[in-house]
DNA sequence: GAACCGTGCGACCGATCGGTCTGGTTCTTC
DNA sequence: GAAGAACCAGACCGATCGGTCGCACGGTTC
């Protein structure tokens, strides 16, 4: 699958340079607070101090900022997602960790979240596919997490219906998780997590 | 609360015709599918077959096409909440059919309910301050009910965390409900209640 | 000092935006 | 038959949209 996608600049991100991240991340702000199409190239020029020639020195176009948030966000997501299930051996250690692990992306890349999650429709072609993608990737994580519950014995049976209600539970989260308090989201993590063991026990 | 909210036209729906019932929910797809500021009023008039004069005619602005689509599903939902909580006794009674009336709400009004989650930031002043408020008060439906178990004792101690969590998991259905299945929604429904019981059992 | 390059400036482009306005037609209701 | 609601046709408004282009500045390299 992540052949199909290789033309899509960037996969890699070796060529970023402070600039660029500078740029990004007050975009992620913008966007996440006003919405992608809202928000016009004029307000990025003052919010990033920069003018439009220099904007499009650095991107080719207001959608490449978009996917490049994105991108970024749910790539990383993906990986820690992942580097949580090789860490924890049995199927409910893996399951607080990926959801501590979730809260945590939350909590520092609140607006990188939003605009990952509630912008894919302006995305056309190629990148908005490789997105959703990866969007099924990551909770393909937590389904097969779920699996590996099952068949242990220590989860009831559980299909795909069930794991959506559980990202459900855990995607709202970035429309009311705090941001002042910066251990909050350790406690929600952790609460979540019970719930959800609660919810999928033999 | 109610009386602060009562210059904002339309509250009851007595002035509702036909056509403006059609061109409401003709523009609640668009919304839903394309997002509120992408649609201009070209799409609008090309979609309903009526020309500008027209629809200023029955609306004064596009925000309050929003509006209006935003404050009908949201007050009914509402409503339909209510009616939940007074026709069943115990707790465990209301939060099954409040699940059954909820998936059906997100099955019958799919781009009404999208519109009204996911463009309220497009809402301005008092419009978006009643929206929010009324999603409030579904929520508080909810919290209700699940205290209402707490002290029947069906019910472990919960707070306002667990009913967001719960919040999440109901919401996030609109992006994924199937709706060719008629009956589709009443399995999911009951399948979440079963969820959120397990969950919230003492 | 000439050539080059990364970076940035800001005027400018055609297109589209939401919204207004004039003028006229059809239909119902009193 | 007067009134008025509903609607059509479409020119027009100022503002803003995403994007382009030519040029300038400061360093490096030869």
């Amino acid at each position: 699958m992540r052949e199909k996608f290789l033309d899509i600049a960037p996969l890699d991100d070796a060529n970023d340079t402070p600039q660029r991240k500078r740029i990004l991340s007050i975009v992620a702000g913008l966007f996440a607070e006003r919405g992608f199409q809202t928000v016009g190239l004029t307000q990025i020029e003052k919010a990033t101090g920069l003018t439009r020639g220099a904007l499009y020195h650095h991107f080719s176009s207001k959608e490449e900022l978009l996917y490049d948030i994105s991108v970024r966000y749910i790539t990383a997501l993906v990986h820690s997602g992942r580097a949580c299930v090789e860490t924890e051996q049995d199927a409910t250690a893996r399951i607080t960790l990926l959801s501590r692990d979730f809260m945590r992306a939350v909590f520092v890349s609140a607006p990188e979240m939003t605009v990952c999650f509630r912008e894919i429709r302006s995305l056309t072609g190629e990148r908005r596919e490789y997105i959703v993608h990866m969007h099924k990737m990551y909770e393909e994580i937590w389904h097969e997490c779920v699996q590996q519950g099952v068949a242990e014995g220590v989860f009831r049976q559980v299909d795909r219906l069930d794991v959506k209600g559980l990202m459900g539970m855990y995607l709202y989260s970035f429309l009311w998780l705090k941001r002042d308090d910066p251990d909050g989201h350790i406690e929600v993590a952790d609460r979540f997590a019970a719930m959800a063991l609660r919810a999928l026990a033999a």
